[in-house]
DNA sequence: ACCTAATTTGCATACGTATGCAAACGATGT
DNA sequence: ACATCGTTTGCATACGTATGCAAATTAGGT
């Protein structure tokens, strides 16, 4: 066994210089990229390193230089497949940068959020993402105070001082709209998210939009505020049977309600997608393509998504004095057999 | 504004003590709780804290303390529905206790789980769970002589110095194979999961060994690896059109497979589910209650498992000398219509 | 062989906080 | 009024590392 290793004992720089018969500062040098020192000093530290199984103090490194090289992340809800697949791929890009990621999971918007950054701040983070969650203008200042860069993702917000990185709702929500007229449908519906995103606006207001371009207009509406359970009720109420006619297209602002929409329509109602009713929803997820749903919708390029905001926030925690971007990624109409 | 405020600029606990009029380890006392301050020295200082908008740093305080406050969360795959909803409680639980959590994703059983179990290391975390990843022996070692307690989730091994939180696998198969018997299936198939895991062994042992209990035995097996498209291959080949006969029960070594299972049964092979052929997977994740899979499943008790882990976790890190518990907690067979 | 420039190394200090210790303080009892 | 005891506060130091500066060493050129 090597020398002198003794359980729960910490090992720090100075162990190590003093057994290479060293300064402290040769010991730091060695470890830090970018500094220059001899061969042999680098050779004789090493030896001592992993003698003793030294490991530089990672805390101690971050008090000093100021950066922490943490990014914290923001997550509401991974119940949406889109939110796992998102985090997925966020933490893989930022671990490739040589970041690490510290996740909290917020419910949606109340104060929690707001604490929840204050605490990311009191960890010296070099850089915040918001998926699918608001920062009130309060925090979002603070951050901006501290130098911490932060990013939305998939959420627009208009802040003057945060990122933002969404898809093109509108423009998808408007090929819906197309795809559901060109094929001749009469009485058209949405299932809208919840209202307190602009995600949900936005989709709303694209497919209203082009529907009027179109000279027609929405047959019912309902909110499914994002969630499986109220996606079904609003499906349940669109479609009542004691309603005279029932909507013949519906356009579910994401598969995650989708899925649910579909579920009450095919189960509880008997009805045939796509032949009695045509159903599209919007993401683009992993299970959208599975033969149970075969569903209609429009992407998010979720890959460039993720390296627009891994690069607008590094940029960023690099120089200061970057204007805050807001970009705005096209999507695309997936057909499949649901509409 | 509050006076003195400027952009960037880190106020210490040196700058509200000046302000203050008093001295620096006073305002430590103020901002740690469970020391004794007098009521005016607290409003004096929190009055200087609020109007610099000063908050204590986090690296600096887990310097000395020795404890950061972080436990490191390593998850392989977020696809299965059950790691995503086993993330969320798992941080909302720590969360809960004033823990944060540091989330690396770790492709299956490459050398990158040791790398980044020392980056963990490195940044002194209180803790490590790994969720259905496996430990090297010698990162084990190295944790335990940090004095840094892991867990397990969801993964045997039967390392003396590792917690290890499951369900109890054998158990949960064994009610399946008495399901299949009892119902009068003959030819019975299993679909396993990745032979490198301890959750995938168990699952068949238990389930074959109940089956030569009642005198039967498996008619066909094959491993899905637990990824959708292992499993969709595994069902083709089981189910191939040149076999004289083909099973009419198969065990699925988890949901996420199964559900690729039903979708190659029903829509590639045109079988019934469950009159021609039963399906039943393990975890009884969301998904398997919507009425387009109905699936039946052994339950993973989620919320147990989850608490078990956290007590477990904290409780080690409180104590050292708390020897590692091997907990295995029981699932139940939730009935369902793919069976 | 000598002078200069370039490189390597050690010394000292800083990062921002917690905490043991002793001094100062206030309260209490006789 | 004084002695005693408990509480509050400040001083000094420690945590483990990075880094500016000057001393020490080496290399290079004529």
């Amino acid at each position: 066994m090597p020398g002198g290793v003794t359980k729960g004992v910490r090992v720090t720089a100075h162990d190590v210089a003093k057994r290479a018969g060293v300064s402290q500062s040769a010991v730091s040098r060695v470890f830090t990229p970018g500094t220059s020192v001899s061969p042999l000093m680098a050779e004789k530290v090493q030896k001592a390193a992993d003698e003793l199984g030294y490991r530089p103090n990672v805390l101690a490194r971050s008090l000093i230089t100021g950066r922490s090289r943490i990014i914290g992340l923001l997550v509401s809800y991974l119940e949406n497949q889109f939110y796992p697949e998102a985090l997925a791929r966020l933490s893989k890009a930022f671990q490739a940068k040589g970041y690490r990621i510290l996740v909290f999971m917020v419910s949606r918007e109340d104060g929690e959020t707001d604490r929840v950054v204050q605490d990311l701040l009191d960890h010296q983070v070099d850089g915040i993402v918001a998926a699918s969650v608001g920062l009130s203008d309060d925090v979002a200042l603070k951050c901006a105070r501290s130098g911490v860069p932060a990013v939305l993702f998939n959420r627009g917000q208009g802040h003057r001082d945060l990122c933002e990185v969404t898809s093109d709702n509108r423009e998808g929500a408007r090929q819906v709209a197309d795809l559901f007229v060109t094929a001749g449908r009469e009485r058209i519906a949405h299932i809208s998210g919840w209202s307190g995103s602009s995600t949900a606006r936005e989709r709303a207001a694209g497919f209203k939009g082009r529907l009027a371009e179109h000279g027609s207009s929405l047959f019912a509406e309902a909110s499914g505020d994002f969630t499986r359970d109220g996606a079904s009720d609003a499906a349940r109420s669109l479609f009542d049977v004691s309603r005279a006619e029932r909507p013949d297209a519906v356009f579910v602002a994401n598969d995650h309600m989708a899925f649910a929409v579909m579920d009450v329509l095919r189960f509880e109602l008997k009805l045939q997608v796509p032949d009695e009713v045509s159903v599209v929803g919007y993401d683009d997820v992993p299970m959208a393509s599975w033969p149970s749903y075969n569903l209609t919708t429009v992407s998010q390029p979720l890959d460039e998504m993720v390296s627009a905001t891994v690069s607008q926030l590094l940029a960023r925690t690099q120089k200061d004095q970057i204007p805050a971007l807001h970009e705005r990624l096209p999507g695309r109409l997936i057909r499949r057999g649901s509409a």
